[in-house]
DNA sequence: CTGAAAGCGCTTACAG
DNA sequence: CTGAAAGCGCTTACAG
């Protein structure tokens, strides 16, 4: 095959010198339009594309945005791969980046020393990361000065941050709302695991305004921590069938857990929503098509990952590095797995 | 912040010259040990990390691998957002490539001089790319002698490119016979396009072997394209309920296809296995928590990856861009869409 | 409006 | 075993 033409086969073949193509390509410096035109058509006859490790390194520059998403336990595409929400969430930023001639990368965070040699090593413009950073990684990129957007964490030092959110308290009062107005006063709720998830902290905000708004006393023994996002909760179940006060409706942080939930409630020959109503949290794609059909509080994933990469683009172009936070609504949205009581 | 240390900076600090340092970090040529020791040390005193800009410009050589995906319809981005499929793929191509120093990048295929542009723009090492790549797709990038795998595809002109596929012939054969067993006499196909998926003729050609194996006449009118991957399928079901002859049995080519046929079915007030046995195609990781639990065809979306990864790296570092072709197997995984008529 | 030249941070023959 | 220097393909002051 023919050598990738470079920029001097472009001046050579427009007769003119390759600071002018570099011109004309960049839109800098007024170039006089016949030879900006020589140049267009010369760029378009050769087929040539800008080399962008040479773009990246003389223009200390990569256009490329990197994806952190934490690891749970061993691998990080193991997490991307349990995950259906990813799929989504990337594909927003995906589309943005695109749009803005940026093109992403998707790292698992295992050591944040990883993360720094990343940057460092690919000259990444900015960083996207999925919930609550590390401590010690917030120290790290500070030192890299590199523009991020923090999905879904509360922590204190993300203020000096963008931020994306969703109304998490309002979800869970929400969700809890519903509930209560179909006649249940025994709502239990099951996070993941409040000690390490500020989200779920909110949500159950949300839940306990919605309970002591309607006079239903907060109980401690109605929460049920689940430990793990993953389909298969015998143990949460079982704990949540036994339980007393008896529960007989269920608020939940995400999809993944309300199937799960529902599935073992099934296997325990329960039927939701006769026995229990279940309510999920996010809106899968799938979650419209599962039996019976989830009630669930729906966030715009795509979205979020769309408004993720505006903000990292617009922190990188603008030099300012802002710390907007942006919070995304949320939307109760009413199925089948939850009924009058 | 202090700028990013230089491999001039790491010379400097070791007391050696940059090509010394660029040996080390290559392992090259004979350095003495104690040489050696003294860069490898002032590397990490600097935590110094080579540019992969400059290594790339200097080594022609990105450490990238493209992922192509292509796009039904609008965006890249819709497919990679609907499709489960993709996640567990692209799960398994980044953990290979992680391990072997590659980042990957996704890009959705829309015209075939944007995925040519992409590659020399980013000087991409090799490209995955998912499905039946378009004729003139095929001209493109053999002008650009890049390390290919194709994954799923049947044309001729693959041949000359390492591939990925399944066997897509035993599946439909297995999930037909696995009817067949079960008493269906009257089985449906239900592959996406017959005359644009070379995949789904294939497994219906494993549905056909399945039947003339027993002695069943192939009935055309049993063969029910969907047309689109998604989980809404009124018109198709409508189709497959008045049909005639009266299937009980359904072979769907994929997970989204059966899931999607169930919950039509159900609205129409059928059952699933009770009035009809459905068998899907994959085996996503939800198959198994929706109701009924689904009979289907699994291959491991996964090792696919990895082994796609695999392979285009075996061809970039080997550079003898060999053509090897790897057929993953698939295995029938019964639960409980199906039942004995 | 256009170009010569230095520089971005590496790699790699070539000398020694 | 080690280094000086050219080169990878661009951008960008600086001159003209």
């Amino acid at each position: 095959m023919s050598k990738k033409p470079t920029m001097q086969d472009v001046a050579t073949h427009a007769n003119v010198s390759i600071a002018t193509v570099s011109y004309v390509l960049n839109g800098v410096k007024k170039v006089s339009d016949k030879t900006k035109e020589k140049v267009f058509e010369s760029i378009r006859e050769l087929n040539y594309y800008p080399d962008s490790s040479a773009v990246s390194l003389s223009r200390r520059k990569s256009n490329l945005i990197g994806i952190l998403i934490p690891m749970l336990g061993d691998s990080p595409a193991a997490m991307f791969k349990k995950n259906i929400y990813y799929n989504e969430f990337v594909s927003g930023i995906e589309v943005i980046s695109r749009k803005n001639n940026y093109d992403t990368m998707i790292s698992g965070v295992a050591e944040p020393e990883d993360v720094k040699g990343w940057v460092k090593k690919r000259n990444l413009d900015g960083l996207i990361y999925i919930g609550e950073l590390p401590e010690n990684l917030y120290e790290e990129l500070i030192q890299l000065d590199v523009p991020l957007v923090l999905i879904d964490t509360y922590a204190k030092e993300a203020a000096n941050y963008n931020n994306v959110r969703i109304q998490d308290e309002r979800g869970g009062y929400l969700a809890t709302k519903h509930l209560i107005e179909l006649g249940h006063t025994k709502v239990a709720f099951v996070p993941t695991n409040l000690q390490t998830s500020p989200v779920d902290l909110h949500r159950m905000n949300g839940y306990r305004r919605a309970l002591s708004e309607s006079g239903i006393a907060f109980d401690e023994d109605l929460v049920f921590e689940s430990y793990d996002v993953k389909f298969e909760q015998p143990a949460l179940v079982n704990r949540i069938v036994t339980a007393d006060p008896a529960p007989t409706g269920i608020v939940t942080v995400s999809d993944v857990l309300a199937i799960g939930v529902i599935n073992e409630l099934k296997k325990l020959g329960k039927s939701v929503p006769d026995d229990y109503s279940v309510i999920g949290f996010d809106d899968l794609i799938i979650s419209e098509y599962i039996t019976p059909p989830l009630t669930t509080v729906r966030q715009d994933i795509f979205t979020k990952g769309r408004t993720a990469a505006e903000l990292v683009i617009a922190s990188i172009e603008e030099e300012s590095h802002g710390h907007n936070t942006v919070v995304l609504p949320v939307e109760l949205v009413e199925r089948e797995s939850t009924r009058k009581l």
